[in-house]
DNA sequence: GATGAATGAGCCTTCATTCAT
DNA sequence: TATGAATGAAGGCTCATTCAT
């Protein structure tokens, strides 16, 4: 008695997922104009119509995705983060790969180019991205470099700007995922990326002992 | 008799850069697909049937957009780093003031927004873009690395992944400049942004004098 | 074992005559494009699935509501009238107040406008009201009139068009009753009407004593 | 040179008209929701883009289709009206008469109908039929009316309630010619007719002097 | 070259209807 | 019998593109 006849399958708890998860996929692939109602339905398994039952239209399907597929991933990175104990270095390693991991690694990596193509088309959406994803992660690592220069590890530094250098080659990296656009000669190897964001980042290009 | 009279046969020559210039402007603020035609020939002071005059679709307009301002920036950077002399830190430090007055300060900041958001979309425009903007970027970066390795002024890096980290706070200070998110608190200001990236790529977060 | 328990097994005869009490109401207001079977049923207190065991198409329900609301209010008119005994004049006084109170001053005073509205789109649904509404009807008001003309209590009239417009001010302030039009500056009050509009028709306009 | 080729023709000050003519006339036969804007298109020689250069929507077109179309109507009757000279009665009878003309036999005999079915759904057009057309039809008649009392020549009557009974008639014979109902037993003979209703309304059925 | 009315394919959305439960 | 998730055809509207002027 397996549902042979798929067409008419009632799946009312997996279905909104199932929807989400198409729609992110194809958001990411082709943005958001560009992305089909049927086109959103069919890789859901789904017929035209359905969507429509859970969501009331293209827009709630973006702002659903962003809430309830992207904003659970910064619980992860702040839980993991949280209890952290050990040097800011170490602790910067640990946040920049768990941040990876999370997103980089998932198709969340999508979200920052998403934000990016659409966010000015869709205020509402990038408001809550911006909110409720972007000012509590820049807030943890605010944190983060607060606690290393108050025990003397870091240096003294313009912490707002700094905070930006170091998110940005992360999110870079999961933008170029997801375009035709590559910075990188070859595939991007996490560990030698975050192996040399961090090189870079804690001893900077220079060979010799600092001086300024 | 004057030509100046006939209100279409004024300045068929500045056309088309009339046209890109808003065409630029448009796709910009709204993204590619939702920036209607007759939107760019009002902004470009025509009627919607005058830009198929000189370009056969709106994607051919996206390449010209592309090719005709685009790339010529990338030829002012060139120039302007080719005969530099000084240290290699010195060099990095024009490179990036230099790449932000001639993109980041002009409305050509919003090509990585653009490029990121539509290239998977038009993989031709994608593939100009990476092959004439991006690629000899990255060359003309590696060689700033190399030189600076070479005469001992840098540590040895993984080059490949370097160039990105150190591109990346330049093309996401642009792309945020062009959504609502923002990682900054307040309005970008560009000294203090490219002094602290320097400051970060040049000697690192930490305190303590390097060993290695 | 009581089937009042199970919420599906109740009321199994009650359930079409609730439908298309619900499906009137919806009719009249919104006409019959315009509302939707799932209102009908949520109307009705059922799911929209159920309207679809009674009756197998909207339209389906529309006839029905035809035949099983509106036809039996002739037949009360029909029984009112039939023993009637009094003067012609008397006889039309009580006709005109039993059709108001029949029809007029129920839900079935939407009737009128639902037909005009939509008879030409459901050519079936207009028979049924042609035949077993306006026909019979007429016909008793041309048994009315003709029964005056031969007592010699009415003047001799062209009676096909006196039926009509003996009725059009009834059945017009029916009509009224249901759109957002109205030749009336205040609310209907129904003794006025169907006074002036006995007087009228009685004794008409002039003043002076007739000559013919 | 005559244009061979219809579909490109361009006729810019005659296509508002002959789209509002089609709509009038589509809008009649099947209703306003029936109505579908390509059969709007079709029905008026052009393609189904066409009306949305004109009109930003449909229901954009049902308000000028009484503006246009209808309120210039009543000016009409209104013209024809002020200026007459003779008995009252034979000023409600001509009233009549170019009533029917101006409307009755021309295709606004199906305004009517259309407001008492759509006007529920559509508020702002009903209010202008209410206001532009209704009322000042109204209160031509108030005025006839009021003439003829105070000039002896008719009864004392309820004014307010009469001028219904009055108009009652000819606006149930417009909604019988776009309908599938109809109260006479053959075609309207628009002379027969109104010779009955205002033989009715002026002298009443009774055979009898009045006494009151 | 320039115009802008006209085109028509395509998409979001609705909703009458179906059917597995 | 009743449910309500799922279906899918259809319609309003948009907009890139065309072409007679």
């Amino acid at each position: 008695m397996q549902p042979e006849n798929k067409r008419w399958a009632r799946r009312k708890e997996a279905r909104p997922q199932e929807i989400l998860a198409a729609a992110l996929k194809l958001f990411v692939k082709k943005g958001f104009a560009a992305t089909k109602m049927a086109d959103i339905a069919k890789a859901a398994g789904v017929t035209c119509g359905t969507p429509y039952v859970y969501f009331s239209s293209k827009e709630e399907i973006f702002k659903a995705v962003v809430r309830e597929l992207l904003l659970p991933q910064l619980a992860r990175c702040h839980d993991l983060l949280s209890n952290f104990q050990g040097s800011s270095a170490e602790l910067l390693r640990a946040m920049l790969q768990t941040w990876w991991q999370a997103m980089g690694e998932s198709e969340f990596s999508a979200m920052p180019k998403l934000m990016i193509a659409e966010g000015s088309n869709f205020p509402e959406v990038a408001k809550i991205y911006q909110e409720e994803f972007v000012n509590p992660g820049n807030k943890m690592l605010r944190h983060l470099l607060q606690r290393g220069i108050a025990s003397g590890e870091f240096r003294l530094l313009d912490i707002d700007y700094a905070i930006e250098v170091i998110c940005a080659p992360i999110v870079m990296a999961m933008l170029m995922k997801h375009s035709l656009i590559n910075c990188l000669p070859d595939e991007l190897d996490p560990e030698r990326f975050i192996n040399t964001t961090l090189d870079l980042l804690l001893n900077g290009l220079l060979a010799s002992p600092k001086d300024h």
